[in-house]
DNA sequence: TAACTGTACTAATTCGCATAGTACAGTGAA
DNA sequence: TTCACTGTACTATGCGAATTAGTACAGTTA
């Protein structure tokens, strides 16, 4: 279900934050849609069940899942609303980043090109910007 | 001269080097120019030498200054040219930046506005993007 | 000679992340 | 009730990156 990648700078648990975050926004899962268990997802992706925690306390604190001891978590029925506007809040970053790069020499234009190819999921290169 | 943030998950001696390229990017240091000396910058930013030196050194390896031993440091003749190369490689840091929000359900014309605020250096709603 | 420059170490500290283990309480079905 | 599940809480530990502290060496230049 979720790939981890141990490697990567980013931590386990925001990793796990992000891809449910995605899964939700993409349709993927709906509101009250049950999410896998703490112990179970441990034992899937070999991950502490503390870190798993730590994901769920997280998104719980967002309101995007909401928890219920005894019973499981769930998708809280306007997660796809504070998705949303999680990502508007988010637009800083793009703003921080675009103008870091504009600042060192990239055209314009090729900023706006990478957003057109991150919107439908294409590369003009083929250099594999995943990676 | 520069302005370093101890709360920000950047880390110090990554803090310094983004800035120095930013001066060389945008004029305020060419090619030949002098950088402080480690000690003196440690004494005025209130950082460690060795910090000063880890970040000098990363400069060095990426060919944008060149440290010469009981002279100084000093920017490199093609320092444009690479700070130009590293920031259109950088372009995969926007390009999965822009598909996560994407993800979330922030609109194309979104990004692409925001891109224009970055460049344009001002924002639409005033709020403060920087911070 | 003296004061600067970059460079190279070792040691210690701090902090975030992750793991390991245990324990408690609520839920729901057999 | 019993049992297996659920989330939650807590302590202890290990690890690695970042940073600080201190010392030392060699090259440059007035």
């Amino acid at each position: 279900m979720l790939q981890i990648d141990v490697l990567s700078r980013v931590p386990v648990y925001e990793q796990i934050i992000d891809q449910i975050e995605t899964l939700i926004a993409t349709g993927a899962m709906e509101a009250g849609d049950q999410l896998p268990s703490v112990r179970g997802l441990s034992v899937e992706i070999l991950v502490n069940p503390n870190t798993i925690q730590k994901a769920y306390t997280e998104l719980d604190n967002l309101g995007i899942v909401t928890s219920v001891p005894g019973r499981g978590c769930f998708v809280s029925q306007n997660a796809p609303e504070m998705l949303r506007r999680r990502g508007t809040e988010s637009l800083s970053e793009l703003y921080a980043l675009a103008k870091r790069l504009h600042s060192l020499g990239v055209r314009a234009e090729e900023l706006h090109q990478t957003i057109d190819e991150a919107v439908s999921g294409k590369t003009a290169d083929g250099t594999g910007k995943e990676g």
